[in-house]
DNA sequence: GAGAGGTTGATAGACGTCAATCAATTTTTG
DNA sequence: CAAAAATTGATTGACGTCTATCAACCTCTC
């Protein structure tokens, strides 16, 4: 009934668990024989080495750290309170987490805290732009043996480890599906509007929008995207007047932030509604759905994602296999009926 | 540097580590004075119980149990795959899971798979029925100190220690405002179809569709539901008949399985094709997405809903808290464009 | 057949916690 | 004030693995 230990193993084997253990953590030397036998006792018995006593054992702490973007974007406070979330819960399991914050966009700011990393890290998650100067310190990071994964907006595809995050380019297609949907027989004319269209992840999108519109019969257009700055005052400021240009506007797809001006133009506009597509799921666009001025929100579900990233980084910083994260991060589609409930606090008992 | 251990809160508090393990683990008696000291040395020093340690001293193993139906539907194949898959990984972590088929809404076979669980087993998690024998079984495994929880579907709300699923009339009212946005600004006539009736899943689902379309303008109106059994054979049966009765359908909600009929049936109906929406994820329904004859799929992503069952069983069995699982299980929507990849094995390094 | 090199067995002390015991001390009670 | 009860300290042996050391053995080679 009890799992079988390496003692098990050693006796079933007819070595000593000194030889046992030499072929599981294959050290010292040992001769073919005997190593076919105790993997034939491993197999045999179906021993699986206990992690955790293993670990106990190796006084192995993992320490990993987070580098995110600070900003008062929802997004960011949400997937820093999903790393600080999650800190307490994995000490229990010798896992340490660290959060660095650096201004957003700010490649110079990246760098630095990637290159302050301190020996005792054993895996990087950072959101970071897309830039040389990043890329080089991802690979010196990993030069150093620190493994390094990018969350959220995969910088240095060429260094990192692995990227742990939506596809933006699927997003963005997602988005024109369900323009296309909201529209049915009827051609239409869609507004995008981005933070700014250097960021890889807003042209990343857009460009996804495209590819799924393209060749939508009757045609469903899409207006040169009106950029932002992923400020709300922008929005209110620049929107208004884009909608009075073309009062034929049937779909806005908001690929940044911003989204609290967006909320107060649609409030006050005249006329058919345009079918909305937002980005992350936040007060504010929580609040867009449910009062049903929002249509639609694609989420990328950042708790999810920083769980993710810890298995991840586990994986890499004990050298096991990880299933690839692209598999099942997908970016989620909310609409006002399956949007999950805020917050709640752990249940007792 | 070091985590502190229950050896450092001692000397912090003054007290000798026995007294700071029965504060701990409150065994024994201890004086308030020397209780608050420790406690506000834990407090101080951050301390957090070794998890690991604690387990492999206890010599603590769980035993999970899944109690699944099998049948061959995708779905239960797709959530006996989610465990099993699980299985090897949850070994290294001390917790070993098995699996009990039993006869699809066959109540007896579940209360006998209830029934016959093992004292040795930890917690247990049951795709039920909703039946009062099943109530009971679950009750009696209670009293045993064998913690329930239900999967999937919520059988016996009153007894289970939580419910790890989506929430099915929410479901239903998705999929309502789905077909809503798909008709945009006409009418239409939607078809359900389900599998019986009697499955308070379906009904459930039926009612949210229902919930959702209700005062709809113009009216999108919900043709009676079909019953095709789950299976493909009454679907290619029955669909035909329906469709040719109003030809004016404009959407299908098949809520229960036999998708494989559906699909085919689509495939050489003539005329416009209805909006389709599908339940699970599965070979047919992503043949379905991918190949342009179902519009939308509202899936539970059971491999998810597996780990999280676990989650849950793990903190039933040691008695800590637990986050409600209806917090961040609901459905998803899922369109060609975000439809996750398939399978996937482990990546190597 | 002596030495070198490869292989094996036995053993021991961590790692942090649990669970238990026993003696020593303090506090409470009658 | 003595006896009883409550509290405390000190210690010990698990749990399963890691890591290291040392002696013993075997198989070559020169």
């Amino acid at each position: 009934m009890r799992r079988p230990t390496l003692n098990d193993v050693a006796k079933a084997a007819g070595v000593s668990y000194a030889t046992a253990d030499r072929v599981l953590n294959n050290r010292g030397s040992v001769s073919e024989k005997s190593r076919k036998r105790v993997q034939q006792a491993i197999a045999d018995l179906g021993y699986v080495r206990d992690q955790q006593a293993a670990n106990l054992s190796r006084r192995r702490q993992f320490h990993f750290r987070f580098i995110l973007p600070i900003g008062n974007h929802s997004f960011f406070q949400a997937l820093h309170a999903a790393v600080a979330e999650e800190a307490p819960v994995q000490r229990g399991d010798r896992v340490n987490l660290s959060i660095v914050g650096t201004p957003a966009l700010d490649a110079d700011a990246q760098v630095a805290a990637l290159d302050a990393v301190g020996d005792d890290c054993d895996c990087v998650a950072v959101v970071a732009t897309r830039t040389e100067r990043v890329t080089a310190a991802i690979r010196a990071l990993d030069a150093r043996g620190i493994g390094v994964i990018t969350l959220v907006s995969d910088a240095a595809p060429e260094a990192r480890r692995a990227y742990v995050g939506i596809d933006n380019r699927t997003a963005g297609r997602t988005a024109g599906r369900l323009m296309e949907i909201a529209h049915g027989p009827r051609g239409g004319l869609v507004l995008p509007i981005v933070g700014v269209l250097q960021a890889s992840d807003h042209r990343d999108r857009l460009d996804g929008l495209h590819d799924a519109l393209a060749g939508t019969l009757p045609a469903i257009e899409i207006l040169p995207a009106i950029s932002v700055q992923d400020r709300a005052d922008l929005m209110r400021d620049m929107l208004p007047r884009a909608l009075a240009a073309r009062p034929d506007i049937s779909g806005i797809y908001s690929i940044g932030a911003g989204n609290r001006g967006l909320l107060e133009v649609l409030a006050h506009h005249r006329g058919p509604r345009p079918f909305t597509i937002v980005h992350e799921l936040t007060p504010v666009t929580r609040e867009g759905l449910s009062g049903g001025l929002f249509d639609a929100v694609i989420d990328q579900k950042p708790a999810q994602e920083v769980r993710r990233a810890i298995e991840v980084m586990k994986a890499i910083a004990t050298g096991t296999a990880w299933r690839d994260p692209a598999r099942d991060i997908t970016p989620a589609i909310y609409v006002k009926e399956n949007m999950p409930l805020e917050g709640g606090s752990p249940t007792a008992h």
